[in-house]
RNA sequence: GCCGAUGUGGCGGAAUGGCAGACGCACAGGACUUAAAAUCCUGAGUUCGCAAGGACGUGUGGGUUCAAGUCCCACCAUCGGCACCA
């Protein structure tokens, strides 16, 4: 057969008859809506990991359309992105070209591979049709007050041009490129995403989502909770906050420390240690994110020359600099209790502080982290640190020198990008220094000559007449930052159900009908960045009454990397990179798909095996003879494959429901090879497997109901085969016979056979008898259609 | 350092606490062929043994249990995340 040609002639019977596409408003079905994460269509086209997660929701998709479901199951394009900028930078053509040349590659790609998508429903970030609503949501934002125009400290990236979120940022360098990044101060857009924390860690609880995921999302907000502790200056009216998880400790106070960013620095500093500390802080500032953190074991810090009062008991403490306080948690300043924090008493030790141990276990010399009894402590003395932590919150409120805080890790969500491929900021800066929203939405990205940003102002700067604006006679400014790539993936799903809507990201009602997404597939690495976010994104769109659900993903599931023969990451200068037009050209594109789902559970990285998908093309192809050729299809009955049927389609529709598609594939290839060894292959279990295998290998299964069984219509939605429990079981079953756990013989009785009635079969082994006589029994275990054990002495 | 995941034949991997190694790849032998490929049949965890059969086997060391890949404790290795978060 010539596997290639058959391929393609579906590929053009699907999009003629429009097979897959999906009438939203039918809602006479029960919905299923089930996505993958959407790719960046870059200049190499798919590689072979693509395939994995893509094949997983296709299977997925295709059953439940046999099933009755109204599936929704699309695909689109993230299209702004640094590689299409890249490019434009270094060819001086447009990256839009670029983009649109790689889209229409991706699509000829996935059509390939025989996915069922809705392609009347494609989108892509970067038309103006859809990020006229990224833009759409970016002023409701602005207008709610959770986009604020502010001064911050960004991560800047020289080498980008640009600035980055935190999770755009592997160990101090950029995720792209892999440039050096540094804190600076920046007029930048940020999205107050710490106004949801609490409601993104509580969202997780119910969520069916892998339990690393969502740990990974916990840490990432971070969620801690404390006390704020207010300090007065000695021989000054100002004061300072703290924030500390260990208010217990506070009799234990020997100095404090200030961030060297913080805003007091200046002004408590004396002037004999002025020199001093504005060293520190310059030196501070020149450090990388990267030297400040990792390869600053070595703990430094000055001493301000000014000193704090312990508000518990009055003691005078010094005030020190320090960079292992970062200026941007919590208060930005803490209080050290050296006998009861590693970094304190390090700090302690190297800079000869006082350390005053108020839990038992501690000594000048040794630190003591854990849980224990109190002393020194005036009130707290005998407390656990449970229960003095409460009883200081209750102290330091009662006396109004403090209160119970949380606090977050997550930060702001850091909005402006210096490019210029992305969504540009729908914001106009007038002269008066207010800020104005575009109304006219979308704005659209201009042209400009120059894709390049040139010390730090962003590439739209040049655009020169489209950033000047007048509007009521007066001037004002356009933003000439961009939005991050970010900022369209955390929607896109919704744009899905309703692509064209030009009134609403997606009309009210059919976002109410087919929201949450029922099944999600895509890596692991996106795991705070774009997942995060898009949670975030939709409790707002819920609290505005956009969406019926807080989550948008109910079920979340992470493919495994393919790797490359050699058990290495697939990477060009690894040169183990498998592309995939070639293998389809090979093996065909059932062979693929089903080499792919067949190598191991879905969510473990596992290598590229040539030889693998020889086999599973060599199974296909047996398949084929087996319904073409072998004559073995009848319109009879075959009660040696009735069992082998039954369990089959229970197996397969479980496995396939839970994504265990390795484990289903062979036991399609145990139902096969039992009919192999049978002359008469009933038509009722022809009809059926070929159903079963159709969600796999769609390709070849079409061709088969088409030249086999004479049908006309698609069989992407005949009816889902159905099993029946009781034909699943054996009649009978083979038990082990053990003698002290030891397997001694074998008895074959019917299933379910109760255990006086096996043990008294068991004892009729002439073996069993022998091994018994002189013995006393102590115990006799029957585990039904298993195991019989009897302990002897 | 903290959090999470993983560890089973030559390889990819199966196993609700109940006969470890299903299914497949590679391999070996056989059939078909002038021959090879393809196809079909058979074999195989390791080890001792001609064999019957025995011993040993799921990262390491303990434990619970009639029974442990599976449960508990400690450790090792690999991968992923966080990382001076007070």
């Amino acid at each position: 057969m010539d596997y290639v040609a058959m391929e393609q002639k579906w590929q053009r019977i699907w999009d003629k008859e429009g097979t897959f596409k999906t009438d939203v408003w039918d809602f006479s079905k029960p919905k299923y809506y089930v996505l993958d994460m959407f790719p960046y269509p870059s200049g190499e086209g798919l590689h072979v990991g693509h395939p994995e997660g893509y094949t997983a929701t296709d299977i997925v998709a295709r059953m439940k359309r046999m099933q009755g479901y109204n599936v929704l199951h699309p695909m689109g394009f993230d299209a702004f992105g640094l590689p299409a900028e890249q490019y434009a930078i270094k060819t001086g053509n447009h990256p839009g070209g670029f983009t649109e040349k790689n889209i229409a590659n991706y699509i000829r790609q996935l059509k390939m591979l025989g996915l069922s998508f809705d392609w009347d429903r494609a989108i892509s970030t970067a038309d103006p049709k859809f990020y006229k609503w990224t833009q759409w949501w970016f002023e409701e934002l602005y207008k709610d007050g959770l986009a604020k125009y502010t001064e911050t400290s960004v991560n800047w990236c020289e080498g980008l041009g640009t600035v980055l979120a935190n999770d755009e940022i592997v160990d101090g360098k950029s995720e792209r490129g892999g440039f050096p990044v540094v804190k600076r101060k920046m007029k930048q857009w940020v999205i107050s995403t710490p106004k949801y924390a609490d409601r993104l860690l509580e969202g997780l609880e119910d969520l069916d989502w892998p339990n690393s995921t969502k740990e990974i999302q916990r840490n990432w907000i971070g969620k801690s909770q404390g006390a704020t502790i207010k300090f007065e200056i000695d021989g000054s009216d100002k004061t300072f906050d703290v924030f500390t998880t260990r208010a217990d400790t506070l009799f234990g106070l020997s100095y404090c420390v200030l961030a060297p960013e913080h805003k007091l620095v200046d002004k408590i500093t004396t002037i004999q240690q002025k020199d001093a500390v504005q060293a520190y802080i310059k030196a501070c500032a020149s450090k990388s994110d990267l030297e400040r953190t990792s390869l600053n074991k070595d703990k430094t810090g000055v001493f301000t020359g000014a000193y704090a009062i312990n508000p518990v008991n009055g003691k005078k403490v010094p005030i020190f600099i320090a960079d292992y306080v970062l200026a941007t948690y919590a208060a930005g300043a803490v209080m050290a209790v050296p006998a009861h924090d590693e970094r304190d008493f390090e700090f302690a030790k190297k800079y000869n502080l006082e350390i005053h141990p108020i839990i038992e276990g501690a000594t000048e010399d040794v630190c003591f982290t854990s849980d224990g009894k109190h002393v020194n402590s005036e009130f707290l003395n005998g407390l656990n640190n449970k229960q003095a932590t409460a009883k200081m919150i209750e102290w330091l409120e009662a006396n109004g020198k403090g209160f119970g805080t949380t606090t977050y890790k997550l930060r702001d969500w850091t909005f402006s990008r210096q490019r210029y491929w992305g969504e540009p900021i729908p914001v106009i800066h007038m002269e008066d220094g207010s800020i104005r929203l575009d109304s006219n939405l979308p704005l659209e990205l201009p042209e400009v000559e120059d894709y390049k940003s040139k010390n730090g102002m962003p590439p739209l700067e040049n655009a020169k007449t489209w950033t000047q604006v007048t509007i009521d006679g007066k001037k004002g400014k356009r933003d000439t930052n961009t939005m991050p790539g970010s900022a369209g993936s955390s929607w896109y799903f919704l744009r899905y159900i309703d692509p064209n809507n030009d009134k609403a990201m997606a009309d009210p009602e059919l976002i109410k009908h087919w929201m949450p997404v029922d099944l999600y597939i895509g890596g692991p690495e996106h795991a705070v960045g774009h997942l995060l976010y898009s949670r975030f994104l939709n409790n707002y769109f819920y609290d505005k009454g956009i969406v019926p659900v807080k989550e948008p993903f109910k079920r979340l599931f992470h493919q495994g990397m393919i790797l490359g023969e050699n058990s290495e990451k697939m990477s060009k200068s690894r040169g183990n990179v498998v592309n995939p037009d070639e293998i389809v050209k090979t093996y065909g594109a059932d062979a693929l798909r089903m080499y792919e789902m067949f190598m191991g559970a879905l969510q473990d990285s596992k290598p590229w095996n040539t030889t693998g998908i020889e086999g599973i093309r060599k199974y296909l192809d047996r398949v084929w003879r087996l319904y073409t050729e072998s004559g073995k299809i009848k319109k009879a009955e075959n009660k040696n494959l009735e069992k082998v049927y039954h369990q089959t389609v229970k197996k397969v529709t479980e496995d396939y429901e839970t994504l265990n598609f390795n484990t289903a594939i062979s036991q399609m290839m145990v139902f096969t090879n039992a009919v192999m060894k049978e002359d008469v292959f009933p038509e009722e279990y022809a009809i059926g497997f070929v159903k079963l295998l159709n969600p796999v290998v769609p390709f070849i299964t079409e061709e088969i109901w088409e030249k086999v069984f004479g049908n006309k219509k698609s069989i992407a939605y005949e009816t889902w085969p159905t099993y029946n429990e009781e034909k699943t079981k054996d009649d009978e079953v083979e038990l082990a016979v053990q003698i002290n756990s030891k397997i001694v013989a074998r008895l074959v009785v019917e299933a379910g056979a109760d255990k006086d009635k096996v043990l008294s079969l068991v004892k009729q082994i002439d073996k069993v008898s022998g091994l018994l006589t002189g013995k006393t029994i102590v115990k006799e275990i029957v585990v039904p259609n298993r195991i019989v054990n009897i302990i002897v002495k």
